[in-house]
DNA sequence: CCTTAACTTAACCGCATGGTTAAGTATAGC
DNA sequence: GCTATACTTAACCATGCGGTTAAGTTAAGG
């Protein structure tokens, strides 16, 4: 069902990695449909920094950029996130399983 | 709950990006307590490489080492990605959102 | 003790990353 | 057509990353 292949969740999880881009994903899932420039205007670095993290962010499909006039609108495409979820998914399950274990030695332990 | 620092998730989500790191975690996860040699073994890269991936790896606090005589035993610690994964869960949902309406759409398209 | 085994640390290398400033392209508006 | 706006690209720089080989530590075993 989910294919993740491993480059792909490379490039999911580093573009993750940095603060500035999960802050820019936050961004667009408030709103939909930024302009660039908008985009970048909170942020205390300049224009060509906030670009190289929208390319990162588009190369790893979680973006896309549609032109229209001098405008570039970015929108959130959280689709390869489903991929990173699902690989995570099973460390989550062993760690509820270590809890578990955690909870079951504590309740079975003699005061 | 759930209080992720944002450094925190950085070195979570870089010490994810690594197919290696993650191949190691995937063997922790099947097989509890490796020594390093042992995790070592499959890979085609030097003992000290596969050190700094270790190591990487317990920064972010994926990974507990336990020395006993001379060797090193590793466990998997999935704490830290249940943060990762409520980061996530947010924009999985807009993911959902996202396909919702494009049932919608495909829905009440008229043909 | 000496040696081997199991890690660890150090020093180095090439390449990617995140930032900069400066120059380039393209569209909107007067 | 000129100019300002909205991006984009280029060139550069420092730092960090993933790898290497070589040397250093520590604990078993004969």
């Amino acid at each position: 069902m989910v294919k993740y292949s491993e480059a792909d969740l490379d490039r999911t999880f580093s573009a993750l990695a940095d603060p500035t881009r999960r802050a820019l994903l936050a961004r667009l899932g408030r709103e939909d449909g930024v302009s660039v420039s908008e985009l970048a205007e909170p942020f205390p670095v300049s224009l060509p920094a906030i670009m190289k993290h929208l390319n990162v962010l588009s190369d790893a499909g979680l973006i896309r950029r549609e032109k229209s006039g001098r405008t570039v609108t970015c929108r959130l495409n959280a689709a390869p996130l489903a991929d990173a979820m699902a690989w995570l998914d099973f460390y989550q399950r062993f760690w509820s399983a270590q809890l578990d274990r955690l909870a079951d030695f504590v309740e079975n332990e003699p005061t």
